[in-house]
RNA sequence: GUGAUUGUAGCUCAGCUGGUUAGAGCGCUGGUUUGUGGCACCAGAGGUCGCCGGUUCGAACCCGGUCUUUCACCCCA
């Protein structure tokens, strides 16, 4: 007999679990069906040619590859062989797991574009795969839950994604949060205002590790990546400006970037789209500007987007961000859009580590019938019935036990009330209801039951 | 990919410098109680010590490998 196991970087779900990732999935969902977003699935796997060379060489490591089905060696040659993994890997692959939803969606724009509506808003709720290490918070499966508009360069979305993250997290009940904001076009402003024209990229890779290694040693990484001293000593303004609200941080940029008309343009899109939150009755709670803000810059060009959790020790909730371009590569050029998304998996941990999860388990049926012997067995049987019909959620003791292994197994489920069926309940038409928290009993009609809990 | 770390009963963990029948708490099953759970008491079941190999008279313990857990780096949700 073999021990059973489960592949590495991936859960099982009980139905505790699942009650509280339900809660969590469904408020994301409401939430995104609320802000005029409509649904969108593709599926587990794409073609390799889909995937690959979107998200760098590394991404490229992280894809799961699916071996083809039959004699997946038939195209194989002896020279492939020694050629290495690379030039094996199409003869051997020609599919792989999604690694994130913004590819497929892509695809999905460019496959339909001439039955699509723009502007398209969509969002996707499904699991992604990515052969990474796992560790805290960083799983080889998880759930990603994208909303993204695209055809339209209005910054209403932008605004309104702020106003989905309030909703959300407020709903989840996490109050302690940031959502950190910046644009790509203040970081290029950046680059420029120091002198160093389009090198924004290796910039803002070593600047985003400034709260973990420390000052020196960014400017020590800037300077292997060929900065001047002197671009070093103009940035050092950045580094030691703490502005205290949005407003600050937006006049100190000002100063910075004066000489910088993009970096200028990034600011006014930052303040345009406070100014649209606003006017939608949203406020700038949370909302803080880091003007040393990157991510995944490869594809972003107007704002970006983070969500911190504050007092537990884990990557970002939720993330996104303005790009200019999402379907160029798949030959559909000038296609602009903006999107986000939350991670579940991080928000579920975030919200148990905070203990932000109510004790009850909802999922649980609010009613079990049990009974004696067969008489009683066949009178449960009716009554379990005619709750369900009245939409109470309800089961029947399946086998003839012990009343106390009964009220055991309801207990345990968290099941609140046992309706006890014996001979004295048929006889006077009734049902013995206890109340398993209290431990009260009543003989009532099951008219009375169905008041009572529904 | 780099560097650590973990693995003993269903769960959480003890187990001394290698030495006889590997322990505890919780949980589980049954009983005290044949129409009533939680509390108490009593009894009981349950372990190839992750796996493979090596050293040794002897390995849960030492060595090598492998898988797994957790964590940091890289990167990311």
């Amino acid at each position: 007999m073999q021990k059973p196991s489960l592949p590495k970087g991936t859960r099982d779900f009980g139905p505790v679990q699942m009650a509280r990732r339900n809660f969590i999935l469904d408020t994301i969902k409401e939430t995104f069906q609320l802000f005029g977003y409509q649904q969108l699935e593709t599926p587990a796997m794409e073609n390799l040619s889909t995937l690959t060379g979107k998200y760098g060489d590394e991404g490229d490591q992280l894809l799961f590859k699916i071996l083809n089905s039959g004699d997946f060696l038939k195209n194989v040659s002896p020279e492939d062989l020694e050629n290495g993994p690379a030039a094996m890997l199409p003869k051997v692959s020609e599919k792989g797991l999604r690694y994130d939803l913004t590819v497929p969606f892509a695809r999905y724009v460019v496959m339909n574009r001439h039955e699509l509506t723009f502007p398209f808003k969509r969002f996707q709720i499904q699991p992604v795969w990515r052969a990474d290490r796992p560790q805290k918070g960083r799983y080889r499966e998880f759930y990603q839950c994208d909303a993204d508009v695209v055809g339209t360069d209005s910054l209403l979305c932008e605004a309104e994604i702020i106003l989905m993250i309030h909703q959300v997290f407020g709903k989840l009940g996490i109050q302690d949060y940031s959502i950190k904001v910046n644009n790509r076009k203040v970081l290029t402003g950046i680059s420029e205002a120091i002198g160093e024209a389009g090198k924004e990229g290796p910039l803002c890779v070593a600047i985003d590790k400034l709260d973990k290694i420390g000052k020196e040693k960014v400017e020590e990484e800037l300077k292997q990546r060929g900065f001047g001293d002197e671009s070093i000593s103009k940035l050092q303004p950045l580094f030691e400006a703490q502005p205290g609200n949005f407003q600050e941080g937006i006049q100190f940029l000002r100063g910075f970037l004066e000489e910088s008309p993009i970096g200028l343009k990034g600011l006014e899109e930052l303040e345009e789209t406070s100014r649209i939150l606003a006017s939608l009755g949203g406020s700038m709670d949370h909302v803080a500007f880091d003007f040393l803000l990157a991510r995944g810059l490869s594809y972003y060009t107007g704002a970006i987007f983070e969500v911190k959790a504050h007092g537990v020790k884990i990557g970002s909730v939720s993330g996104g961000g303005r790009y200019d371009d999402l379907t160029g590569v798949f030959g559909m050029p000038g296609v602009s859009g903006v999107g986000f998304s939350f991670g579940v998996d991080r928000i579920y941990d975030v919200m148990e580590e905070l203990g932000l999860f109510s004790e009850s388990d909802l999922s649980a049926p609010q009613l079990l019938l049990a009974h004696f012997d067969e008489k009683g067995f066949q009178y449960a049987a009716g009554i379990l019935s005619a709750a369900r019909t009245a939409g109470i959620r309800a089961e029947l003791y399946p086998d003839l036990v012990k009343m106390k292994k009964q009220l055991d197994y309801a207990s345990k489920k968290g099941i609140p009330y046992v309706g006890i069926c014996g001979d004295s309940e048929i006889e006077t038409q009734t049902i013995a209801l206890k109340d398993l928290a209290s431990g009260e009993q009543s003989q009532i009609s099951l008219k009375e039951l169905i008041k009572k809990l529904s």
